[in-house]
DNA sequence: TTTAATTGTTGCTAAAATACAACAATGATA
DNA sequence: TATCATTGTTGTATTTTAGCAACAATTAAA
């Protein structure tokens, strides 16, 4: 029973077959690539739950690689992983919209790609639905508070308890809030 | 003729003075402060164009401050330094959302400075179209209003009197309020 | 069934936001 | 230069929002 399907694109076949072998254990589903153009090759069939490149890499660096996925849209949430890499470049690659940035050798690699997992799957898009600028401060902010709501009681099972936690509002000020804006809750 | 305001926060003295005196000689205007403290008072009163933050420091430290921040929407650039930080510092305080972590001993200090303003500049054009809504509301609703306020001050010529008309506020409120959000009308 | 926990409504007060007013400072015009 | 208009700062009153508290209603657990 496949869990998750993770790509392990690293030049060092030692250490990739160490992690892809501790996390088929667990029923997660490895494939490994040696190099850019293989992992290329790769994600062209296959999607993954999660994509995890080495910076140091023969050919096409991870660096390159992630740029040009980056601007191409790719939707597959990736980390890199370097043995010694500068602040500059984890800041680069962070920018650029990689998910983390880990440091080899890496250690404790199932409750990370755990973590790692669980963090994707709690990222939604947060899109704001065009807020019409040419209302009236009071109104556009009442639209934008609306979707703000709306947003986390989806999050959140229409917990009222929940969401003001998360809001940093006062439980019962959410009632009235939500009241005020017109939600019903449902 | 001052070209730029600049925030340095660092209780190393002989390395902000450094600094410090560098950037004046080239006209930009720069406040120094030796811990968290001392810049949370400042940033009461003035807006900087960018605030270059150490992440080792007496009291609270620069990682908490940052987070602080954050979660309050503050709306001034701010750059992490540090001598030696790991992977995960770097990769969390750009997700906090600091512009840059830079490794000290800072070199060339000068472009670096013009790199970050201009970055700064051309990213403050950019209708922002994401607001977070993992912040408190009254975080996103900050960042919001600030997009609401920058947008009718562009397309009004920073008109104060026309935006607070549009915007249905009182003129002298939205000076308030400006200065609160950290928008300088300029 | 009883008890405990959670959810939802509402009164009241504290805190925050905003309007009103005054006036200084700055800019525009005659 | 004098006058008028606009911009910007600030004190205070008013309004709005949010927190605290109480308790009813509903749901969950023993």
């Amino acid at each position: 029973m496949i869990i998750g399907n993770i790509l392990i694109i690293d030049d060092e076949s030692i250490n990739s077959e160490t992690i892809k072998d501790t996390l088929e254990d667990v029923n997660y589903n490895v494939v490994l690539a040696q190099d850019a153009a293989e992992a290329k090759t790769i994600v062209k069939d296959q999607v993954f739950d999660l994509v995890m490149m080495d910076v140091w890499m023969p050919g096409q660096d991870g660096m390159a690689l992630l740029e040009e996925w980056m601007s191409e849209g790719f939707s597959m949430p990736v980390v890199m992983m370097s043995g010694h890499a500068e602040h500059q470049d984890v800041v680069k690659a962070i920018r650029m919209g990689a998910v983390d940035f880990l440091k080899k050798p890496l250690h404790d690699i199932l409750p990370l790609v755990r973590k790692l997992l669980s963090e994707q799957a709690s990222i939604q898009e947060q899109q704001i639905s065009g807020i019409d600028f040419d209302l009236p401060l009071k109104a556009a902010r009442n639209i934008f508070e609306s979707q703000y709501f709306k947003y986390h009681l989806e999050e959140n099972n229409n917990n009222i308890a929940k969401v003001a936690e998360l809001a940093g509002l006062e439980r019962t000020t959410l009632y009235r809030k939500l009241k005020d804006l017109g939600i019903d809750k449902k």
